[in-house]
DNA sequence: CTGTTAGCGCCTTCAC
DNA sequence: GTGAAGGCGCTAACAG
């Protein structure tokens, strides 16, 4: 593995001229189409050697720059700090991979200033596609996309400016607020004490969510209290606090419990444990999303998973027949947290013990 | 925000063209660095303007060959599903970007191929370093690194062939040990029953863990029975199955269990669901690692953090006084998880409700 | 003050 | 089969 003995990176020069070839010769032999041009095997085998004696590696810079291909796929997200988006970011990384693509994922903590500028950078850096996840409003983000003339799409929050690809949201919310009911009803109270806690009013899938809410509601006649539904954002302390005020008022818990994020949930889990056990009996719990702890709380909790390898899936599909006129909005189903994991699938082939 | 008429993206040419100016007057003002060269005010606001109307980038992989800097930054982990390696993630990027660079991180699974491979893929893309974060074996990775005459850092799990930094494991084990052995003692039980569960035998964080666990015993004078190290490690379900057959042979639950990583506990968690909560009463637990649900489980845990910011810090400088021949090893030192989040932050000023 | 020019490393025709 | 040459978009000298 010596390293070229300049001192910096060795090119395809330097191993030209240490297999006494061209360069021309080096480059064909490197991308693999050395037999169309009827270049000895011999040849191509010093150079391959060669090459890896060398320790060369392809200056990408260079050849995206010849070829006007960067071989770079970007993605922007919130954060990583929940299973939703983390699992966004890997299937992607996967999928990128699998076409040759290196993936390059950044944060931006929801931050519009930070999401502008990180879109800016990636486009300078020319990626060849670009999947904008959980942006506010996508909107400019993928005016500069286009402006730029590289295809993007919109992930779980959508805009009229890609397409998008989204998971169904109210579906997914009628199914889960319809189960919760069914449970209420099961443990004796009034179905339509339902509460949907959490999210931000004015945001898509928080209104496609309380959309399915409702739709559940009028299906069975009836309709939710004046306010049955409350979104105080996406932090798990104001959750709790929302939590600790429904309690004051109450003089009790709520029945039904329909959280709409995970950070939501995670205040309630947080406001719980200052709660006895028994508090906990009478009260149906949801969540529109999914954690492997939240599985295993003092409380049962039915939860609604989104399906991340699907969107995944169907965001390059809409990549790959990319038009730039239309701008379809692609629906994902949710699924009840059932999926099996590759880990789980383990558990079933082998004996516990 | 027109598009170039072209149809592609717009370059220097197009904007000099447009405001009837030379290309390096373009290229001085873009980068700020006309004023050295008294360069007409009013000319540099007319290229300003018309590269903002033409929707101009920077095409940094032309910048890039031209200057031999890439702008990137990258790093390599396992994966996003943990609150370590998303703060490590996030904290990375954050800073990266603070110093002008981009971020690109890239999950591997723990893949040995796909670390190489990826690896691989970030020297193409000429990043101007490289942390190599969780990697098992990262010296056929910083031998590549070394090769391009890329710094890199290793982060986690260290290696002879560069700078690495890694939680205080050791020190972390034994006070993590030492904390759950005064508990188990409160609760009258025999603290050298406390069990170490989880991780990779041979693995460094794992090795030096069981080390700090044993600094714990000797320092009391006692040490583990034979079998109270168990390493089966990082799948929740092998987890599981291992407490399974520990509750199968002694009839009922270890009285302490450290667990080594937090899918060993979610094993944990698994398992425990499956029992009554009276069974938990008289075990002591404790897990090196961190998560906002874990904390408010039916039963109480201790938790050891590691501190992602610091580390992330700390090899950032490694990274700046690079030496290609001296390969220090930084310990962060780990807390109890009682770190103040954010958003705790904000429960402390405003009241509950 | 502004325009011209020579590469950065690579790929691809096009002659030889 | 191989070598020479042009150019991808940009920057930094160097002339004007």
């Amino acid at each position: 593995m010596a390293r070229s003995s300049s001192g910096r990176k060795s090119t395809i020069y330097d191993i030209a001229k240490a297999t006494g070839s061209s360069t021309s010769a080096v480059s064909m032999v490197l991308n693999g189409t050395w037999a169309r041009y009827r270049i000895k095997e011999e040849t191509a085998n010093r150079i391959l050697a060669s090459a890896a004696q060398l320790g060369y590696n392809v200056n990408m810079k260079a050849r995206g720059l010849r070829l006007s291909r960067s071989g770079l796929a970007g993605m922007i997200l919130p954060h990583y700090r929940n299973r939703f988006f983390a699992g966004l970011a890997e299937n992607f990384e996967e999928h990128a991979r699998s076409r040759g693509l290196c993936p390059i994922v950044v944060s931006t903590q929801r931050d519009p200033a930070v999401e502008m500028s990180v879109t800016e950078t990636l486009i300078s850096q020319q990626v060849e596609l670009l999947f904008i996840v959980g942006v506010r409003n996508p909107t400019p983000l993928d005016a500069l996309c286009s402006a730029a003339g590289i295809p993007c799409i919109n992930v779980d929050l959508p805009g009229p400016g890609a397409p998008s690809v989204v998971s169904d949201n109210r579906g997914g919310a009628r199914a889960l607020t319809e189960a919760l009911m069914e449970k209420m009803i099961a443990a004796g109270s009034a179905p339509g004490e339902l509460l949907f806690l959490g999210g931000v009013m004015d945001e898509y899938a928080t209104e496609m969510r309380i959309a399915g809410y409702r739709d559940a509601f009028e299906a069975r006649g009836i309709s939710p209290a004046a306010d049955a539904v409350e979104c105080f954002g996406y932090g798990a302390s104001s959750s709790r606090r929302a939590l600790a005020c429904r309690y004051e008022s109450l003089g009790r818990l709520p029945t039904g419990l329909l959280m709409n994020s995970i950070t939501a949930f995670e205040g309630l889990v947080q406001f719980a444990s200052k709660l006895p056990r028994e508090a906990w009996q009478s009260t149906v719990v949801g969540c529109f999303d999914w954690d492997p702890f939240a599985v295993h709380l003092p409380f049962e909790v039915t939860m609604m998973r989104q399906d991340v390898q699907k969107i995944i899936l169907e965001a390059f599909a809409l990549a790959d027949n990319h038009d730039a006129t239309d701008h379809p909005l692609v629906m994902v189903p949710t699924g009840f947290g059932e999926m099996v994991e590759e880990d789980e699938l383990t558990i079933k082939i082998g004996r516990e013990c």
